[in-house]
DNA sequence: CACGCTGTGTAACCTAGGTCACAATAGCAT
DNA sequence: ATGCTATTGTGACCTAGGTTACACAGCGTG
């Protein structure tokens, strides 16, 4: 799936589950007034319990999946799942472990938003972007932060110059190249 | 269990996993500079999945459990789950559920972080008090709520005044009757 | 009763972050 | 080069909520 790309939609019936080979994928969230929160992302290796969750739940996606890089992965028909689950201890251990790793990401997605301030959150966001993309040279615009992070635009210019003057980030237009954390 | 007692402890090894009977457990959480969290609510026929998680992963608690109300529960030895996982579809299908239910709590945790004001989450928890309690008059102080929504005392009174004035509620000393929502 | 403790009400003030407005700039297409 | 549009920088301002300080009200206890 090439970047950008949407892989859930809201609402979508779900019958398989993915797992990663490569690639990263961020999973999105809507909100009673339709906007939009990034709950965590998907690396090699992981799977999406939310869609776990919605396909032994027999329920409807209660969020979107969107390929923040070009992504490749396999996707297992629910029946095996259960079947899986069953026969192996190995596979049960691994479901266990992806809610586990879940959790973690909740759990700080909630740290950071009851206790952290916008300067944190921006710069944890952009250490996240550096490690899925493999590369300190991003090709955001503010906008696009602003909107990942859901705030608006002129708070995250006003903090992202913060950040320059610190010698901390190199800002150009639609690049942010990160200099050292 | 009496209510304000603790059950689980801030890395405590778990190796059993509790079910509610009936009564109320409240889950917190622990931030990096030792400030507290409630997450959410157990309740009856519910069982606590961040449990489960630890006791899957071989890992300690990452969060407490107090007896919100007096409580009662059984606890499951951590192999017997296992076991039954493989053999009852029924109790997989439990497991996963209370794991749909986790995390649809944790993301209406996270919607009111992201979204909602103090105002709305307030109300947000003088409903839950007065579903768990099953009572709409709350012996909680000013002080208690604050600890629980991790704000100040003067915001939280700040706002109960205006709750009263708005007719919602009726204030007294270490008491709030909930007369309409 | 006087004392002290715990809650509560409120005023005054501060800060982060959200909003509006507008200028400046860069890159793209013609 | 000449526009056109998307992006960025900044000043001015507003509001929610956090902080400090202090008065006062219940209520239990010696």
């Amino acid at each position: 799936i090439p970047e950008g790309e949407t892989i859930i939609e809201y609402g979508q019936n779900l019958r398989r589950i993915p797992l990663i080979l490569n690639g990263a994928i961020k999973i999105l969230r809507l909100d009673a007034m339709g906007d939009e929160l990034l709950i965590y992302y998907l690396e090699k290796g992981e799977t999406c319990t939310m869609t776990m969750t919605c396909c032994m739940g027999q329920k409807k996606s209660e969020i979107k999946a969107v390929a923040e890089t070009e992504v490749e992965f396999i996707s297992v028909p629910v029946e095996k799942m259960k079947d899986w689950t069953k026969k192996y201890e190995s596979w049960m251990a691994f479901v266990f472990d992806s809610y586990n790793n879940r959790f973690d990401e909740m759990m700080q997605s909630i740290d950071s938003l009851a206790f952290g301030n916008m300067h944190d959150r921006l710069v944890k966001y952009l250490k996240d972007q550096v490690m899925i993309r493999k590369t300190t040279t991003l090709d955001h615009s503010h906008q696009d932060i602003a909107y990942d992070l859901h705030t608006s635009r002129v708070v995250i210019s006003r903090l992202l110059k913060n950040l320059e003057r610190e010698g901390i980030i190199k800002l150009g237009r639609n690049k942010i190249s990160v200099l050292n954390f």
